[in-house]
RNA sequence: GCCCGGGUGGCGGAACGGAUUACGCGUCGGCCUUAGGAGCCGAUGGGGCGCAAGUCCCGUGUGGGUUCGAGUCCCACCCCGGGCACCA
């Protein structure tokens, strides 16, 4: 009993897991060199808002990426694995506004919470790279970029009608609007016309369209391609009756439907409206744009809605058929897609039908699936056919019409083939204090002066006061908002106006390779040995937003001549959500699960295993800790095994052996692709395995399991690696590799089957011709019972696998 | 409505067109124990026949199809999750 008790202590996570936190940063095995006599290797991990609260849903975003950055250290790469905070943001502000505590302490405080998580984690992080960006060292080459896409035309102050949320009392990017609601606090935004800053992104739509070479999951190519959304067709401008020069200009995906135009709609706040409208339309107009102007977005997107709409008494002329088409207005028209105004062909288009039908307009026939004329319409008919009553374009099919109408208003100069997408420019002024200030100043006479360089950063002042109310909080400090002008030295007024948060993070990655030089956003000759970014992970909840942004902002510094490449992130893998009972865990919701009580009483080690064992990685779960006991479990079990005295004499298992070979095989491959449950699982075999197996095979699979289980559970297996007599860390060692030849068995089962029914197994060398499994089967005296006389038809051989024998 | 995923034991989930359910949870039985909510060993899809060794039938959302053989491939449909949604 003493000497068993000598033999074995008991896994005790508790003691061995801070020790080895500690011992860890004192021999800095997770500092990084830039030059390794190893291939580098970039790991990117989503850094995290420091929200302060800490939930179940973090471990599982930081936990299995730290095993997989771990795996690749110990398969010969010099890993760069840093962290930092996405510090900026709206919460940090709405605390302050809340409980009087100033955003920079709440931050600081939750990072230093966070900090103390992501160590308690076991992670192998690099932390002498902690990149945080609310700090000015950071948020000045904010400012930095903004003055260079400024001069370069790709940042720009424009008027455009913006998603205004009231509660937030800021304006959001279209990417922060979800189902027309604030992504942050879900309420309904208003739509406003504002002046704001926006970055050009849609200069590099065709562009952010390509994916080529890059390692991206389908899911997330698809999400963002939907949301630029690119649609090819014409652009073409018909004359207003009456009114030369005011020209409307519209877009068309159906430029073959063109003879079918039999009326114009324009957006309610179309800038055309009030210039053609007639004297008689001009108060039911009046009261029509201003109410559509005063409806929530939600509610004006509805889908189903019936359609509203108003004769605003212009006409425009049909160019293609010579007719008098009458101008609407109607708020199913958006102002902010194409040009904000088309041309109505309700024969071919669900809404335009619907419209027409509600007030009386013509609908005509000009493309039929048959290629003839038919008499009224039930429904509008969308689908390509052959032209009808097209004028010289009859007969024509509508593919090839497309074109030729195109072509032909080229021709006329009243237009031409075009491009439109879905994307919009990206706004990024925010009516909030806890951001990077804008570096501009209004001057009276010399307007949007930019910073000069030399007098950034444009630093955040400390004392402000935060009511909740009133626009930007930097407006109420005078002593930031009051300052010359740059270029005439007179009195002007700084911007007040904050970066949206989603600036911050759309180039951290540049930053972690030096985050303390100061004379650059990025050391490029250090960037040199790093980027691109080899591997990132995150949330797909970023599949559009942080991701759009740090693809658009990487092309935009590789155009201002800063950056070698044209995609940040070769390849990319998301993990899915966690929530609790179906839903997201949120402070509000008050559903929020935390890791401590399990890191309590199972340790790390254990709660990280479990993260990775719940399932596949990409599919989330609904957090359920009922499991968890089962890999604390298999933790101890390899942990009494590896921690008991060595048997090395006595004769090898071959059939060990070879499961050791096929665990080390199944678990690279699946930690390769990021299938952490099935690794586990196969470790888990080996285990039981192991626990059944004696001799030299045994203590070799042990000595194995401790290396494959390192990156999974790194503080028990260095405990375990030094009391078994290791050097060094157990994370220096070499990933154990397999041999094909021993993985595979001597002798399989090979299953046979007459017409389809499980007859017999028999028992062969792996190998075995198909000949020889052939005639084995077919001497099978259960095979011959089975077949009673019948001569087989068909025999189908599966190497390794099965027999069947076919009579019928 | 459109575009992606996905429906497998009581549960989480495995499964190159080849023995359905690996691994784990749970449950049941046993051992150990003063005790066990600790540990160990074993059983565990449903149904029928049999004292038993066994054996037969049915089983991956539904209905068809291809194939010697389908969770896997094809067609139609149902349900669930996510995204987009009056985008011209």
């Amino acid at each position: 009993m003493t000497i068993e008790k000598e033999r074995t202590e008991r896994y005790d996570p508790a003691t061995i897991e801070p020790k080895w936190q500690e011992e860890w940063v004192r021999s800095g095995l997770h500092d990084t060199l830039d030059t390794a006599d190893k291939p580098n290797f970039y790991f990117l991990t989503m850094f995290p808002y420091p929200s302060g609260e800490i939930h179940v849903g973090h471990w599982y975003a930081f936990a299995p990426p730290d095993c997989a950055a771990r795996f690749m250290r110990m398969n010969g790469h010099n890993v760069l694995f840093p962290m930092g905070f996405d510090a900026f943001g709206i919460n940090a502000e709405n605390a302050a506004i809340d409980r009087k505590i100033h955003p920079a302490v709440w931050t600081e405080k939750n990072m230093a919470h966070m900090r103390d998580q992501f160590r308690r984690m076991g992670t192998a992080i690099d932390w002498r790279r902690e990149v945080i960006t609310c700090y000015p060292e950071y948020y000045r080459w904010n400012q930095w970029m903004f003055l260079k896409l400024y001069e370069k035309g790709l940042a720009y102050r424009g008027e455009a009608p913006v998603n205004w949320c009231p509660r937030d009392e800021t304006v959001l990017a279209n990417e922060q609007v979800i189902g027309g609601r604030c992504e942050r606090c879900d309420t309904p935004v208003e739509k406003r016309q504002m002046t704001q800053w926006f970055y050009r992104i849609t200069k590099y739509a065709d562009e952010l369209l390509r994916f080529e070479g890059l390692d991206w999951p389908e899911r997330v190519r698809v999400l963002q391609t939907n949301w630029i959304g690119r649609s090819e067709g014409a652009e073409i401008t018909f004359p207003v009756e009456g009114h030369p020069g005011a020209d409307i200009k519209f877009f068309t995906t159906r430029p073959d439907t063109i003879y079918g135009a039999t009326f114009m709609v324009l957006a309610p706040e179309h800038p055309l409206v009030e210039r053609i409208t007639t004297p008689a339309q001009r108060e039911q107009v009046r009261k029509y744009v201003d109410h559509a102007r005063n409806m929530a977005e939600i509610e004006r997107t509805t889908a189903e809605r019936e359609k509203t709409g108003i004769f605003t008494g212009a006409y425009a002329k049909n160019v293609f058929t010579g007719e008098r088409v009458p101008i609407w207005i109607a708020d199913y028209v958006l102002l902010a897609y194409g040009t904000g105004a088309i041309m109505a062909v309700p024969a071919h288009d669900e809404r335009d039908f619907a419209f027409a039908k509600k007030f009386g307009l013509e609908i005509r026939e000009v493309i039929s699936e048959d290629g003839k004329e038919h008499g009224a319409l039930d429904a509008a008919y969308v689908g390509e056919g052959g032209m009808v009553r097209s004028g010289p374009f009859t007969g024509t099919r509508s593919e090839v019409g497309k074109k030729a109408i195109a072509d032909e208003a080229r021709k006329r100069g009243i237009g031409g083939p075009s491009v439109t997408y879905r994307l919009r420019d990206w706004l990024i002024s925010r009516q909030r204090y806890w951001g990077t200030p804008i570096p501009i100043v209004h001057c009276p006479t010399d307007g949007a002066v930019p910073v000069p360089y030399d007098q950034l950063p444009v630093e955040l002042p400390r004392d402000v006061e935060f009511t909740g109310r009133g626009g930007s909080p930097l407006a109420h400090v005078p002593a930031f908002v009051n300052t010359t002008c740059p270029k005439c030295g007179k009195p002007a007024r700084r911007d007040t106006d904050t970066m949206d948060t989603f600036v911050d993070s759309s180039w951290y990655m540049y930053r972690y390779v030096d985050p303390k030089i100061d004379t650059a956003f990025m050391n490029a000759a250090i960037g040199k040995k790093w980027l691109p970014v080899h591997q990132y992970t995150g949330g797909v909840e970023h599949a559009i937003l942080h991701l759009l942004y740090m693809r658009f902002m990487a092309k935009a510094l590789r155009d201002l001549g800063e950056l070698w490449f044209d995609e940040p992130v070769t390849r990319f893998r998301y993990q899915g959500t966690i929530v609790f009972k179906g839903r997201k865990m949120s402070k509000s919701r008050g559903n929020v699960q935390t890791p401590d009580e399990y890191v309590k009483r199972y340790g790390a080690d254990t709660l990280r295993l479990f993260m990775m064992f719940m399932g596949p990685w990409v599919d989330g779960a609904d957090w359920d800790a009922s499991g968890i006991e089962g890999v604390h479990r298999f933790l101890r079990r390899v942990w009494d095994m590896a921690s008991a005295d060595r048997q090395p004499a006595g004769p090898r298992e071959a059939e060990l052996d070879r499961k050791v070979q096929r665990a080390i095989k199944r678990v690279t491959e699946d930690v390769r692709t990021y299938s952490f449950n099935t690794a586990v699982a196969a470790m888990m075999e080996l285990s039981n395995a192991l626990q059944k197996g004696a001799g030299p095979s045994r203590d070799e699979g042990i000595a194995t399991i401790v290396l494959l289980l390192a990156p999974f559970a790194p503080h028990m297996t260095d405990e375990l690696w030094h009391k078994r007599g290791g050097q060094g860390s157990v994370h220096q060692q070499r990933w154990p590799t397999y041999d094909e030849l021993i993985a595979a068995p001597a002798e399989l089962t090979i299953v046979v089957q007459v017409n389809g029914k499980l007859r017999d197994r028999i028992v062969a060398p792996a190998g075995s011709s198909e000949d020889a499994l052939r005639s084995a089967a077919l001497a099978s005296p259960k095979v011959r019972a089975a077949l009673a006389g019948a001569s087989p038809k068909k025999v189908i051989v599966v190497a390794d696998r099965l027999v069947s024998i076919v009579t019928r």
